[in-house]
DNA sequence: ATAAAAAAGTGTTATAAAGTGCGTTAAAAG
DNA sequence: CTTTTAACGCACTTTATAACACTTTTTTAT
């Protein structure tokens, strides 16, 4: 399990690395990738390792895509999803699209918000982290959804 | 499995080619085809492996035609569907037809979205999906469909 | 019906941009 | 002070795309 809020540098390559201190949690679950998605109320990604990616990703693409809101969440998590290989061993070095920048609003960033959430991570702006952490509410935030029986056991 | 969001180009004789990211997926299950058909609620291309096509239209061309939702699926996905010879090791280029490209709104775009969906890939014009992904609506949407038993377990 | 012309489709090459790997320096931790 | 980690810079490799050339098919005109 990961946790924990990480301030860390992404390079002009749009590239960072996981803290060292990870290192163990992803060698003992034998990680060789890790998914970079959108998330999909907030400005933010989500960084799932990729043995909890390929449970994610089959069941939500086995769900009933004519659904409406089925395929929305689809497209937002499946359709963005940055496929990245990944040495445990090495420097733990991962690219992020510069769509998913956009997305999470760090174009221009050269530092970023890495929060383990346990079995996954986040990845924020650091202003945007900052208003969540005190309570303000964003802009772009989707409220009130109603979500079919399909995937109200799923947590993303 | 194959996953994301890519802008790519198309060129003056209507072909593109699958990022590079892609062939491994492409070699390891060993395809020699890729099929593009129309998508059934939006004015969006679906690009299917030719395996996986293989299962869904054999399943799909086998339902019970007298009823008229399944019909229109029929007619839409399998009625529309243009296969396309298909190299895993060399350029990986596929053609659309006129006929796609007017469906889809690309006639005239030299650059498309190509969108991995795990099983799956979408192609669409740049506004549509830009739309789509902020929440708009479009106006060929299909909304409240009520399925068939026949296709509720099947998924596009 | 045949030949010429146009259009459509296929393939190759060159170049710029994007991505990757690795060594060095700087900073932090023990 | 030594060791580990993080950040940066540079060089190399791969990929994407536009331009061009060639082949095949379709259309048009004689």
């Amino acid at each position: 399990m990961m946790f924990g809020f990480n301030n860390i540098s992404i390079d002009k390559k749009s590239r960072f690395s996981f803290p060292a201190k990870y290192r163990d949690a992803f060698i003992n679950s034998n990680e060789n990738q890790i998914v970079i998605t959108k998330d999909p109320q907030y400005p933010a990604l989500k960084v799932y390792l990729g043995t909890e990616w390929d449970q994610i990703s089959r069941k939500l693409s086995s769900l009933q895509g004519l659904d409406p809101i089925v395929r929305n969440l689809q497209w937002t998590i499946l359709g963005n999803a940055s496929v990245c290989d990944f040495e445990p061993n090495g420097r733990m070095q991962v690219l992020i699209s510069a769509d998913l920048k956009k997305y999470a609003q760090i174009e221009d960033a050269n530092r970023i918000c890495l929060i383990g959430m346990g079995n996954k991570f986040e990845i924020w702006n650091q202003e945007n982290w900052e208003q969540r952490q005190t309570g303000g509410s964003l802009a772009t935030e989707i409220l009130d959804i109603v979500l079919p029986e399909s995937i109200k056991d799923m947590s993303f």
